[in-house]
DNA sequence: GAATATGCCAACCGATCGGTTGGTAAATTT
DNA sequence: AAATTTACCAACCGATCGGTTGGCATATTC
């Protein structure tokens, strides 16, 4: 077989930027033959229609947004406020690249009626929110954090709609700010049953 | 003239719930014209662009919205707490009207990196926020207020976005209950110098 | 080194896009 | 009642849409 032209992870990445960009509807076969350097056919050679090319990169959005924002959380040579405020500082300056906003949300708002992404979508806010929800754990019961942790994400994407129909990134560093100030506010109750402090 | 086809308040309404139901770049002139009765030609006798006509469904929308949404803080007839409760109860069966989710979000984040309806999207959610924010105006000061009420409709649009991809109202539910509940939970300060109670 | 599988493209398909043209018919103005 | 204004439409425009076809060229398999 010939040379490949572009590597896939680039070609995904290309992708990606353009429908983040540009969203779905408003993303032609052509747009994204510019962008990754191939020609329209090239494209239907390897996805045989464009929904089920948005459909990989939705899945390569997910796994970038697993390495960049969600494994923070699991870092545990860090304290958890720490870790809570580096998350949001990541999804921030996510929303940031290019005023972009929230890739998720963007596609959500434009294709939730048409149920083709939701799936794929909802497994994605649903990771999120886990994975946030982690940070709470030694301060509320796992339903509480769960359910605090969801409401920090609508926070957010709330933010990223004023922030991106105003250019202004005040809305999102006020969110940030808000958010991490309301965690550390929340009283620790970990070093009652798991933190060993000093001795015994 | 001969007879309209159409009055204009209907029309408006027509295109609003096209506009709402499939977002700006996937709606067509023709799906326009078929929802109107009226024919592709018909619509540019009236508009000179497509653009031009979202201006004018978007300004419908916002003259809709205060009229059935943002009226209720106003309406001095009632307790704010039940103010307050109302508007988000409001909000939210707009939202689930077919599953629409906020008109002004599904546009602003499809368009946002355009500029084409910021003016008018910024417009409408600040005086939202105004809105909202007039009832906590006995329980913070203005700056605080206005914060606290932009938070409210940030968590709010997040709620949709969950919901829209879910199907599932649980999530706005339970926001207008957490919402609702952390606003009576705000202590009012207003009997301190403009209720006068019990004599004097 | 012949056969095969692969990556890719030029050219094309019918359908639809936003928008235009030239006109008809009815209500209003004069 | 003539002139004008208005509401509207059938038919059309070039461009672009998502997707298809047939084939060329290269790397791999045998």
């Amino acid at each position: 077989m010939p040379v490949q032209k572009i590597e896939k992870v680039d070609f995904l990445l290309r992708c990606w930027e353009v429908f983040n960009r540009q969203g779905y509807h408003n993303t032609s076969m052509q747009d994204l033959a510019k962008a990754t350097g191939l020609q329209k056919a090239g494209l239907y050679h390897h996805y045989p229609t464009k929904q089920l090319l948005m459909e990989s990169v939705l899945d390569f959005a997910m796994q970038r947004f697993r390495s960049y924002v969600l494994a923070v959380a699991a870092d545990t040579s860090l304290p958890v406020e720490q870790r809570f405020e580096k998350m949001l500082r990541r999804q921030r300056r996510l929303a940031m690249l290019q005023r972009q906003g929230c890739f998720f949300a963007n596609i959500a708002l434009e294709t939730g009626r048409d149920e083709i992404f939701n799936k794929m979508l909802l497994l994605a806010m649903e990771e999120w929110t886990v994975s946030l929800s982690s940070l709470y754990a030694d301060r509320f019961e796992e339903a509480d954090a769960v359910m605090e942790a969801r409401r920090v994400i609508m926070e957010y994407e709330g933010a990223v709609v004023f922030y991106k129909i105003s250019g202004n990134p005040q809305y999102l560093e006020d969110f940030v700010t808000r958010a991490t100030k309301a965690f550390r506010a929340v009283p620790s109750i970990q070093h009652i049953h798991h933190h060993t402090s000093i001795g015994i």
